[in-house]
DNA sequence: TTTCCGGACTATCATTTGTTATATTGCTTG
DNA sequence: CAAGCAATATAACAAATGATAGTCCGGAAA
C-alpha cells in the first residue's frame, strides 16, 4: 500500500535572503531521507535532537541516542487515532515528520484541540504517572512517527542528564505553549487568535528545520484552525482572507506563505519567548 | 473586540502584610477548623496534606512532614501579587488559605487568569527549572500563604518517596485542568463555561475541606469569574442570574450556594476524572 | 475522461456576547 | 452620620461571531 509523506519544504528561492533563519533547504532536504540512511547525515538532521539541542547543550553521545529514538518510525495517514482516550500508553510518542495534535470531543461533537505535536515533539515523556488517557492525540496530516516503550526512555534520562534536562524544559514549553493558547482563546479577538497560531506554527517548525523565513508547509484544514482557536470554520475563512488583504499572510494549499512577518506579530502581539524557557 | 477596560495591573507588594485578615472569620466558622490552631490538630487539616492524600498512600512521616511546610505562613490581603512576571523566584509558593491565581495582562489591559491556586496547591514545585516567570502569580481574596525554600522542597522530594510522586500527579492534574480550561473557553457557551468553573472549584475546594455539599465560599467577583471563563462581566452576571432562576445555583455575597449539584454538573457536563490523575 | 467528494469560499441571516451607561447596594472611612 | 468606593445589577444598543446553505474547485477514483 502506498504511504503518505509529508510535502518536502519547498527550495527557498534564489531571491530569498538567509538573514538569521536557521533552517537551511539543502539540510531539510536530506532530512527526508529513510532513517535507516541517517547515521551518515549530521545529528542535528533529527528534529529531536534540533528541538533539544535549543535548551542546551547536549554531548554527542547523547545525541546520537536521540537520533536513534525515530530509527524505527512508522507512516500514518492523517485524521488517525495514535493514543485513544481511556487509554493507558506504555509508550511516548515521537513525531518525526508530520503534525498531530492533543484533542477532545464534546459529546455534542465539537472538538478542541488543545495542543500541536510537531517534528521533534516526545509525547508524554512522563507517561508513567499517567493511567488513563483523557483526551486523544490524532495525526492532522500524514506523518511519521516512533514509539518509543517507556523503559527505553527511562534508560535514556537515566543515563544521560542533559536529555533529562531538556525534556523537561520542553515539558515546561509545552505548559507554557497551552497557558499561551488559553491567553489566545480567552481574550483576543479571531484575527489576533488566528495570527497568533500562525506565528506560533512558524517559530516552532522554524526551530526543528520545517519553514523558512518565507514560510511553512501546514497540512490543517481550516476547520482544524477553527477547532484549535475556538472559531468556527466560517469563521476562519473570513479571518484568512482578511490577513491576505493585508498583506500579512496567505494561507491555502496546505501552506502558510508568510508575507510581513513583523506584521502578523504585531497583530498577534506575538512574543516567542514561552516557548524556550531557560533553566536555572 | 475586546477592548480595555480592566482594572490596571495590581501593584507589587513584595512585603508580606502581616496581620488583619477581613473576611476570615464566617470562612471557618461552617466548615472546619483553622488548620493553624495547632500541632494538636489532625494532620489532615492541612489542606496540603489532604490534597496529596488523594493521590495515594503518605506515611506518618511524610504527612507530618508535609504539614510543616504551612508552619510559618503569612497572611496576605487580596489583589497582591506573590510573584510577577518577569522574577525568577528561588522559592515555591504553598496556599494555605484562600484563593489565589495565575494570570497576564495583554497591552490594552484586558487579563486572563490560566489557573486557580486553592489551599493546598504548591506553586511551582519544579521552580529549579524556571528561569523567569512569564506569568504572575496573585492573591483574589485574603490568603495566607507559606515560602518553601527550593532546597526544602528538593530536601523533601529526595527524602519522602510518597510526596514526590503525589506532588508529580498534582502537577499532571493541573495540567489537565489547563487543557479543560482550554475546552471549556473554546468550545463552551457562556453559561456552561461559569458552571463548569463552578463545579470545578466545588470540587477541589471539597477534597481540602474547604466546601460542604451545599456550597462554599469564594472571594472571586464577577469580573474575576469574567477574566477566567474569557467573558464580560456584564455577560457574567447575566449568566449568574440565569443559573439562579434555574435553580441550580446562587453566587453573591462571596458565597457560592449549591442548589442543585447534579442539575449544574448537567449544564456544564462536568466529569471530575481530570482532577484526580491515577498512577501507573 | 467522468464522477465523486472533501475542502475552500461566499452570502445571508441569526444569535451570542460585548459595550456603554446608569442605578443600587453595602461596606469602609473620615 | 455622610462620603466615597467597589461590586453588583439592569437596560439599551452595537459588534463579533455562529449557523445555514449553496457554489466552486481540485484531486482521487472509477
Amino acid at each position: 500500500m502506498t504511504v503518505p509523506r509529508m510535502t518536502p519544504p519547498t527550495a527557498v528561492s534564489a531571491t530569498a535572503t538567509s538573514g538569521t533563519w536557521p533552517a537551511a533547504p539543502t539540510m531539510m532536504a536530506s532530512a527526508l531521507a529513510p532513517p535507516e540512511c541517517g547515521h551518515h547525515a549530521p545529528l542535528l538532521l533529527h528534529p529531536i535532537v534540533r528541538k533539544l539541542a535549543a535548551f542546551g547543550p547536549l554531548s554527542a553521545a547523547e545525541e546520537e541516542a536521540l537520533a536513534d529514538l525515530g530509527a524505527g518510525a512508522q507512516c500514518v495517514e492523517g485524521r488517525q487515532n495514535l493514543v485513544t482516550e481511556g487509554a493507558a500508553p506504555d509508550h511516548a510518542v515521537l513525531i518525526v515528520e508530520g503534525v498531530a495534535c492533543r484533542y477532545r470531543h464534546r459529546p455534542n461533537g465539537a472538538r478542541q484541540i488543545t495542543g500541536h505535536l510537531l517534528p521533534g515533539d516526545l509525547c508524554d515523556p512522563d507517561l508513567v504517572h499517567l493511567g488513563r488517557m483523557n483526551h486523544s492525540i490524532g495525526t492532522l496530516g500524514p506523518c511519521r512517527v516512533a514509539r518509543v516503550p517507556g523503559e527505553v526512555l527511562a534508560g535514556l534520562t537515566a543515563r544521560h542528564p542533559g536529555i533529562a534536562r531538556a525534556l523537561r524544559l520542553a515539558k515546561l514549553a509545552e505548559e507554557e505553549t497551552t497557558r499561551e493558547w488559553l491567553m489566545n482563546v480567552g481574550c483576543r479577538s479571531a484575527i489576533e487568535r488566528v495570527a497568533h497560531l500562525l506565528c506560533e506554527l512558524h517559530a516552532r517548525l522554524g526551530t526543528v528545520g520545517w519553514a523558512t523565513r518565507a514560510g511553512y508547509d501546514l497540512p490543517l484544514t481550516q476547520q482544524d484552525i477553527a477547532d484549535t482557536a475556538g472559531l468556527s470554520n466560517v469563521h476562519v475563512n473570513r479571518v484568512l482572507r482578511q490577513l491576505r488583504l493585508m498583506r500579512l499572510v496567505e494561507v491555502g494549499g496546505r501552506r502558510v506563505d508568510v508575507l510581513d512577518r513583523a506584521g502578523l506579530r504585531r497583530v498577534a502581539e506575538f512574543q516567542d519567548g514561552y516557548l524556550r524557557p531557560t533553566g536555572a
